[in-house]
DNA sequence: AAGCTAGACAACCGCGTTCCG
DNA sequence: TCGGAACGCGGTTGTCTAGCT
């Protein structure tokens, strides 16, 4: 559906405001209060589009909001909801009084982000590198010998600011499968959606990790889809615009026998505190309590991506069909809703209905 | 002093969800 | 019930500024 911005692009103004619009938007809300934003452009006299008005109310104007600078108390939260629940800044406002999803988001992206990297913890799955670069080597390596835990996809460039501050011996990784083929998906113009192809590395693999270039130059596999499943023809989401296909396109013979969920499934059913995660409790940054809301919220996300739900009844399905193990047999459904149930009990604040401004 | 770069933060955009006539 | 408008959220881009060469 072609969306209406409500608004004429062309003679909309648009940048930074003066102060004069400021007062204009605090004069107008405190008179009429802070609904119907696309009529307030009109009637308080602005050349702005009404989302953009409440945009500046909600994240500057607000009498309640603090300006000072985050507290370490807040950044200390701010990580621990990260690790628990992801990007979901509106939440993490919400337990940060006087910050606004926005002021949260930018405070990550520009400050915590960093400071994560720098101590050697990737910001996306709140493990260090060394463990996650330790997994990558074991899923493409052993296609009969599945990680002890998920992983996620390492950003390039926090990997390589990583790697310089704290020097891990990674000469000493050696992969042993590489990707053969990333191709793009178009399903999705909002994200890059890639498809890839694992390939175990022969001799006659053109392939050498002798330098910090060809590390940082990996593609970000290791995909944290939610559950850590993936399919054969799995897409992840990646910022990676570099494609690191080697010259033969086709899938080898080889390859074809490599399944993602082979290794991956096992994680997806029966979550568990992986040693790296107890390690960040025992350090403190991590709670016990956030430990198993990420737990927990791993299947909870899971389940609210339509998507990746229907991905993963399928495949449990397939996998109920071909496994005789006894460990397996609680439906998968049931599963997902036991530990959503526990979630809520242990985290019930956080599913409470959001509060307006 | 000028140009360049990186950091910080404000603002925009797209899309899913909710509301309402 | 349906379709369009409005809202909310998260990702991304734009702009400004300080520091460095």
């Amino acid at each position: 559906m072609v969306r209406s911005q409500g608004y004429d692009k062309i003679s909309v103004k648009r940048g930074v405001r003066s102060p004069e619009e400021d007062a204009k938007i605090v004069a107008f809300v405190s008179k009429h209060g802070p609904s119907n934003w696309t009529s307030v452009p009109k009637k308080a006299g602005l050349k702005r589009c009404g989302k953009s008005c409440r945009f500046r109310w909600t994240n500057y104007l607000r009498p309640d909001l603090k300006q000072d600078t985050f507290t370490s108390q807040e950044e200390d939260l701010i990580i621990k909801l990260h690790a628990a629940i992801g990007s979901r800044w509106f939440i993490i406002a919400q337990q940060l009084p006087g910050r606004t999803d926005n002021d949260v988001k930018n405070y990550w992206n520009t400050k915590l982000k960093k400071k994560l990297s720098q101590m050697g913890i990737d910001p996306v799955t709140h493990k260090p590198f060394s463990k996650l670069i330790a997994d990558y080597g074991n899923i493409e390596g052993s296609y009969s010998q599945k990680p002890t835990n998920q992983t996620s996809f390492i950003n390039n460039k926090d990997l390589k600011s990583s790697i310089l501050l704290n020097s891990e011996p990674y000469q000493t990784l050696k992969p042993q499968g590489v990707i053969s083929r990333i191709t793009n998906n178009n399903n999705n113009n909002n994200s890059q959606q890639q498809t890839l192809q694992m390939e175990p590395i022969t001799d006659k693999t053109n392939l050498s990790f002798n330098s910090l270039t060809d590390l940082t130059m990996m593609p970000t596999v290791i995909g944290s889809t939610d559950c850590g499943i993936m399919t054969e023809n799995e897409t992840i989401t990646s910022s990676s615009s570099s494609s690191c296909s080697t010259p033969d396109q086709d899938a080898s013979p080889v390859a074809s026998h490599f399944r993602w969920n082979d290794f991956l499934l096992e994680d997806a059913f029966v979550p568990t505190a992986d040693n790296n995660d107890q390690e960040m409790v025992k350090a403190g940054f991590l709670s016990k309590e956030l430990l198993v809301c990420r737990i927990e919220n791993v299947s909870r996300q899971s389940w609210n991506n339509k998507e990746a739900r229907s991905q993963h009844e399928a495949i449990s399905n397939d996998f109920q069909l071909s496994s005789s193990s006894s460990s397996y047999e609680t439906s998968f459904v049931e599963a997902m809703l036991d530990q959503e149930n526990e979630m809520f009990l242990n985290f019930p604040h956080l599913m409470e209905e959001p509060s307006h401004y």
